[in-house]
DNA sequence: CGTTTCATGTGACTTAAATCATAGTAGATC
DNA sequence: GATCTACTATGATTTAAGTCACATGAAACG
């Protein structure tokens, strides 16, 4: 990967769109360029923080494990987006594991590198906030569901959820879409195929392609009974 | 509320504990105190999102409603902590409401004010970030607790970080501690008194007092069976 | 190109927790 | 200090979803 890729790469994420070409420049000497195939980790949950990332290309799931070893997915992020940065922020261990879905490139920046560049930079400071914030809206409204609402209901919210970020074509397993919902394999397996049924989902192998986003809307709002 | 009151809890407050007295005095000119009612809503999920709040001295209560309309706490504050940031970042409806716990004396800002303040001031954003990013590690936390952990787990974690917070004495009915862990008053009513029978809590009504912590992170961390 | 692997599919059974019902009890309220 | 009201308590029953077990099928791989 040229400099130049690196530039262009950090210039089209979030945080870093509204900078200069200088700026770019800049930061771009500190950032260090990895390849993961895929199934592999970035780093583990209680790793210390040392790099904060962004995806030059590729998919990388986030993920938790429960006492039971039983997986749960907390976030994917698709490429321009930054991972890690929570940990970087607060200096303490990761609080959870990163993993590349498909083979994936990244661009790292270490830690104190980037607390230097962000220190006199508050409009860089001000979209971070405002990632944040999504992110945290985002935790907040997926705790309700998993807190209160129905596997079915679950299951909608995430394809809609990731439909929004990828379009209507799911690229995960029921397995994956399971360990997004907090739910089982079999479960989902069900609730997809009466999805199928109904004409709302169609899918193949490792993949689901959402039919009616407006069906799958009314079941993530509306309790299915009274 | 005088002048000087206000400029002094703003500053007790995390992310204005940096600011210079002149600062401080800038910033309370914007800065408007109301009260609020034990029980009383400061705003419902959905308004738009006009204020940002700093807590003087009180608690208040963050939830949502599940479609069932069960109610599930998402966060709880504590005096000289923000809130309704999440919304007035982004700009968007309130993502949750927000209820006052005790009598309740906050601060509020006016978005456009606060956002003008924030603009130049590096350090206020880089504490601000700080702040979410911590919010996000326990949301996310809690994702995983809720997804897939069993009750009594959910509630000790519940238990323990109420007291990191609060101190060993927790100030909440079992109601209000199935709100918080997604479970029923029933279920947590059984649990606290299987809890209460192992020595690890005492309690009256309304209130429960952590005897042994370290039980009690046991709990939280290990599975009960094999 | 057969074989191994992993995803999907389905049935039978189990279980943790929810729900329903009912009662005691501490504290507020008048 | 009698009367509400809200919290705690406990038993009985139901149920959504988990678990276990096995089968089929597509695709990955040597």
């Amino acid at each position: 990967m040229s400099e130049i890729d690196k530039i262009e790469t950090l210039g089209k994420s979030l945080i870093f769109s509204g900078l200069s070409e200088n700026e770019l420049t800049e930061l771009s000497q500190f950032a260090v360029e990895r390849s993961f195939p895929a199934g592999e980790f970035l780093f583990w949950e209680g790793d210390d923080p040392d790099w904060f990332y962004i995806i030059a290309n590729g998919q990388i799931k986030v993920l938790k494990h429960a006492s039971s070893g039983k997986e749960f997915i907390i976030a994917f992020f698709n490429a321009s987006e930054m991972f890690g940065e929570v940990a970087v922020f607060e200096n303490k261990a990761y609080p959870a594991s990163a993993q590349a879905v498909g083979e994936t490139r990244v661009i790292g920046i270490k830690r104190s590198d980037f607390l230097g560049f962000l220190a006199n930079r508050p409009e860089v400071a001000l979209r971070i906030i405002q990632v944040l914030g999504g992110r945290l809206r985002d935790a907040q409204g997926r705790l309700k569901d998993i807190a209160g609402e129905r596997v079915e209901q679950r299951i909608a919210s995430i394809l809609l959820m990731i439909s929004s970020k990828l379009g209507s074509e799911i690229p995960f397993t029921r397995e994956e879409i399971a360990n997004m919902a907090g739910t089982t394999t079999e479960t989902t397996i069900r609730v997809m195929s009466r999805f199928k049924d109904n004409g709302i989902v169609r899918s193949t192998r490792g993949k689901a392609i959402i039919l009616d986003e407006a069906k799958l809307r009314l079941l993530s709002e509306n309790p299915p009974d009274e």
